[in-house]
DNA sequence: TTGTAGGCGTTATCAA
DNA sequence: TTGATAACGCCTACAA
């Protein structure tokens, strides 16, 4: 049977406060007791019931994770960050995949709630921004990451989503391309607005015409994304480059063009937001924007670290937005050279 | 404030049992009574406390799930298969990285040991048996994950890693490859041996004298397969064929390839154990052992749903075994072809 | 069918 | 310094 703090007292021969005393490390205890009580705890196997302390205290040094799918590597590496600092303040992480699903996400969200756990680290869709406000008034400190809500009041740890997807089709327009296609994430995600509106700046400073054939939504994953790309090769006039808004759909993008031979970068030029350990290793190796998400879960992290220390003091709508970096390597090419060949 | 059953009880004009009782779908309980208390309960917006329920009744409802890095496709898509049946039976899973540490592992066993998760799906480390027997005595029952434990009495997932990676040698033996390196992971762990078992028996079998320079270790880590990878071409006489034990290492194995500019399949073929969703892609495209790696999570979970529930008898060691498949696409071309060039 | 009250394992107050 | 003892929020005999 499990044992409990009476069991550790009795073998020790002092009370239970005593051995809590020493288990807890707070409070006088002498020496001697001390001694008695650890001995007979490590002796019995005694551990401590995390929920039973938990209840009293209001504490349970665990924070919960709700994020779209842990199985890309934005993601994984988000969480990474968020788990090693996390840790190292002894701070436990339940990690909840909502797939992009709101009704999943407000069970996660309810679920995290009844556990108590003493903050949230939340990459939202965009349907359960009461409920969300509502957990930060019953004094949850709740951080999000990669999707900017102006709504929430609380920090936000971003990426600036327009500027990169701006650098990201500009380059493809300064090595010639002018049909550009773009394969975005679902509207309703500010993350995809975001990267769409680069896409839309870069073209206008260019003056080239932003032809709503081109661009095509899906909903971040592979099979959107693969999709996307073969709608756009079957057009009379496909583009001669494309823009994917993330990994998911990039890898269906790529997925297609393998399977309809279609050569990377001569016929269509493709690039890709997040940059996973693969993309070097593509056929031709994949440039890419590359975001820094393992420090946006270490700062996340930090970040909800901190309010939680200052719980009931109320927080502002702060924006922590990082730089992702453009990863040039060979499936743009070059049109012009490409032209000439 | 959070609400409490008190509120509700206060709030319907009823006693906290008969509050319970509805709350908890239990016991009788008038209808109109029923009623009223569920209305209470949504008006102030209650949520019952996990903590003071577990407490309580000894049940949290949550499994522990230890993994040495999320941060593959492997062990993603088994957590992802453990994730969807649990959840299904309304059990949370907490998840835990180990990075192949021993020390981490037992902290997270106790961790979870503390927390009272229902049961623990772990792939383990061969350092914590006798604490992981320890926690099974406790009443808490596991199971384990792709690496079989003989000493360890429980039911364990596990896939047939020496029939598999006999199967990929042997692959490239019939292609005409007669130089093949291995790329293992840890002699410590269990699939390894295995692993390299199969690798041994392939070539017994055919009469190649294994040759303990061709025969790297790693730890399971991109870098590891890198580095064996750089050392493998530095020989005066390299392998013509490698086979690498695991995903994470044949993307380090890929790196180094690409880096150095060699030919595949030309000057060295390359077969890995996992199939993640990028190994179409890279070039040329990868053949690969494909481990059911969902299934495995499916069924880790389905198993240990049924621990649970007949909780107390005491469990057998029993193996179910999975088939991975061979993925044949190009890295391993035809050597006989190559040499005819 | 309902309500009272004790207990789950800890922490923490307060008197000794 | 120590030890009773009252919470924490919920469940559940048991009595009414």
């Amino acid at each position: 049977m499990r044992k409990t703090l009476k069991d550790v007292a009795q073998k020790a021969g002092v009370s239970v406060a005593v051995a809590s005393r020493v288990l807890g490390n707070y409070g006088y205890v002498s020496e001697e007791n001390k001694e008695k009580v650890l001995k007979a705890a490590k002796q019995i196997g005694y551990y401590s019931d995390i929920l039973a302390r938990s209840l009293k205290t209001k504490k349970t040094y665990s924070i919960g994770v709700i994020i779209s799918d842990v199985t890309t590597f934005f993601f994984t590496s988000v969480v990474r960050g968020i788990e090693d600092v996390a840790n190292q303040s002894g701070y436990h992480v339940t990690l909840c995949n909502s797939d992009e699903d709101p009704q999943k996400e407000r069970e996660y969200l309810e679920e995290l709630y009844k556990r108590r756990v003493d903050g949230i680290i939340i990459s939202p869709t965009s349907k359960n921004i009461a409920y969300i406000k509502k957990i930060m008034r019953s004094g949850i400190p709740v951080v999000l990451v990669d999707r900017k809500i102006d709504e929430i009041d609380t920090t936000q740890i971003l990426v600036d989503n327009e500027w990169a997807s701006y650098e990201a089709v500009k380059h493809l327009i300064n090595l010639g391309y002018r049909r550009i296609g773009a394969i975005n994430g679902v509207k309703e995600i500010r993350t995809s607005e975001e990267r769409f509106a680069g896409y839309k700046k870069a073209l206008r400073e260019s003056d080239i015409k932003i032809d709503p054939q081109l661009i095509k939504y899906g909903n971040f994953r592979m099979e959107n994304g693969k999709e996307a790309m073969v709608e756009l090769l079957k057009m009379k006039k496909p583009p001669d480059a494309v823009f994917v808004a993330n990994e998911t759909m990039t890898t269906g993008a790529l997925l297609a063009l393998k399977e309809n031979e279609v050569k990377i970068p001569q016929e269509v030029a493709i690039i890709g937001f997040d940059d996973p350990v693969w993309a070097p290793l593509v056929d031709p190796p994949l440039t890419t924007v590359r975001q820094p998400s393992y420090s946006i879960g270490t700062i996340a992290s930090q970040v909800l670290l901190q309010k939680m220390d200052t719980r009931g003091r109320k927080t502002k709508h702060e924006e922590i937005i990082l730089k992702p970096k453009l990863i040039i390597r060979e499936s743009c090419g070059e049109k012009i050279k490409i032209k000439n060949k």
